[in-house]
DNA sequence: TCTCCGATTAGAC
DNA sequence: CTAACGGTCTAATCGGAGA
């Protein structure tokens, strides 16, 4: 009897950040213009265009220093509008989620369908793809295998491979096929397998996927841990990473960024610490959850070393647990104020919020006066304001008010789908 | 010695 | 023009403190 296997597939897009861009610029296609997306601050590269990648670009690398060879080829830089980005993936998103009924959205880009029962994978993966090029003008391509693990490497082959035409399904190999594609792949190129775990591998003599597949799974287990275990199962197709279909409640929530320039004054981390809470807090009150532990960090430029360095945290534990911007605003200040040293540069702060649970359970405390000034309706009525009429229109007065720390964005294209005043700057 | 906890590490995108 | 190196998240693991 045939051994019942899966077809599991991950569907991810060709450069998508550089793609979003594209897409609304036509002019800079049809000029094939070397394009890369920055992070925030314009810190460094994150996203490729297919002749970024050509060019020898790194993922990674600080923009500062490609400024040179950037004006010599005519590079365009986008500062990152993930406003752009998240609206492009919510469309796409929704289109790939009619290709089948279990979907797990992995990431802005990328999610997981299981093709499982289906007899017209190739069919229904090209597809997939013709479709998301109709309506969105991405491109995607199609990796397919009996595990996410091994789905994941189909994807990577199907991307680095034009013969596959963008899609590449394993369950389509015979054995002796197969190990010959794995023979060939490096074991970097396995999801879970970092740079370090590399390393070491290589060490050990294991340099290709196949060889990764084939070594003993326990004493591997015994030497790298239980998620080197679960990569060789899945490599050898057992499904032992299962999809999840909703997403679970985060455990932690942080918001932190880099400023545009250096901070002293404790009024303006205070400011930017209030616009963290904000952030973070509205997160948490988005999944319906309450959280009984904040930590504030503020942070000096850990790459000038030629200035004295401090980077304190203090972990603050909320008497009761909440989700409410304003409360939590009033104790991270306090926390600010008994980490804050004059005499600093700050370049980075932040806010983290943990020991998160469900809005109904309350731990309330016991030796607390029953105080009833919650504000928790004003937190609600804030943010349906927010939701309809666009991020930040009802803040907290301390939020953003001095703006000394935000961020440097000097190449920001237009919101070209998600603003109406910005639509007809779409040439 | 065991267990719990926070801190650190490694990986992903 | 200066100067300039991201932000979030999870799971596993480590190491010290207390039971």
């Amino acid at each position: 009897m045939q051994k019942w296997r899966r077809n599991i597939s991950l569907v991810d897009a060709n450069n998508f950040y550089c793609r979003c861009q594209q897409i609304f610029r036509p002019d800079l296609e049809r000029d094939k213009k070397v394009i890369v997306v920055l992070s925030n601050n314009d810190g460094c590269v994150v996203a490729r265009s297919a002749e970024a990648k050509a060019l020898g670009i790194k993922m990674g690398e600080p923009w500062f220093k490609l400024k040179e060879i950037a004006s010599k080829h005519g590079i365009v830089a986008f500062s990152s509008n993930y406003a752009l980005y998240a609206d492009m993936s919510n469309r796409l998103m929704s289109i790939l989620g009619t290709f089948s009924p279990i979907q797990e959205v992995y990431s802005i880009d990328e999610c997981f369908l299981d093709l499982t029962g289906f007899t017209d994978i190739r069919e229904r993966a090209y597809a997939t793809r013709a479709l998301v090029s109709k309506w969105t003008g991405l491109v995607v391509c199609v990796g397919v295998g009996p595990s996410k693990t091994l789905a994941k490497l189909a994807n990577h082959v199907a991307k680095k491979h034009p013969k596959s035409k963008g899609v590449f399904n394993f369950n389509d190999l015979t054995s002796t096929q197969e190990s010959n594609v794995l023979g060939h792949l490096e074991v970097g190129d396995v999801w879970g397998i970092g740079r370090r775990q590399s390393v070491k591998l290589h060490a050990m003599g294991i340099e290709t996927v196949l060889q990764l597949r084939d070594a003993d799974p326990a004493s591997m287990r015994a030497k790298f841990g239980v998620v080197m275990e679960k990569t060789i199962r899945e490599l050898r197709g057992e499904e032992c990473i299962g999809i999840e279909e909703v997403v679970p409640a985060k455990q932690q929530i942080v918001s932190s960024r880099s400023f545009g320039n250096p901070v002293v004054l404790i009024e303006d981390l205070a400011d930017a610490i209030t616009h963290f809470v904000t952030n973070a807090a509205g997160k948490l009150r988005a999944q319906n959850s309450i959280a009984g532990l904040l930590q504030v960090f503020i942070m000096t430029d850990r790459f000038r070393e030629d200035r004295p360095q401090y980077n304190p945290t203090v972990a603050i534990p909320l008497p009761v647990a909440t989700a409410d911007s304003m409360k939590i605003a009033g104790y991270a200040i306090q926390g600010l104020q008994r980490i804050f040293k004059d005499g600093y540069q700050y370049k980075k702060a932040g806010v983290i919020l943990g020991d998160i649970g469900p809005e109904h359970i309350i731990q309330t405390d016991l030796f607390a006066a029953q105080e009833d000034g919650s504000s928790a309706s004003i937190m609600a009525t804030m943010d349906e304001i927010n939701a309809k009429y666009g991020r930040g229109t009802l803040k907290l007065s301390n939020d953003g008010a001095r703006n000394a720390w935000g961020m440097r964005a000097d190449n920001k294209s237009p919101h070209y789908t998600t603003n109406w005043d910005e639509i007809a700057t779409c040439k």
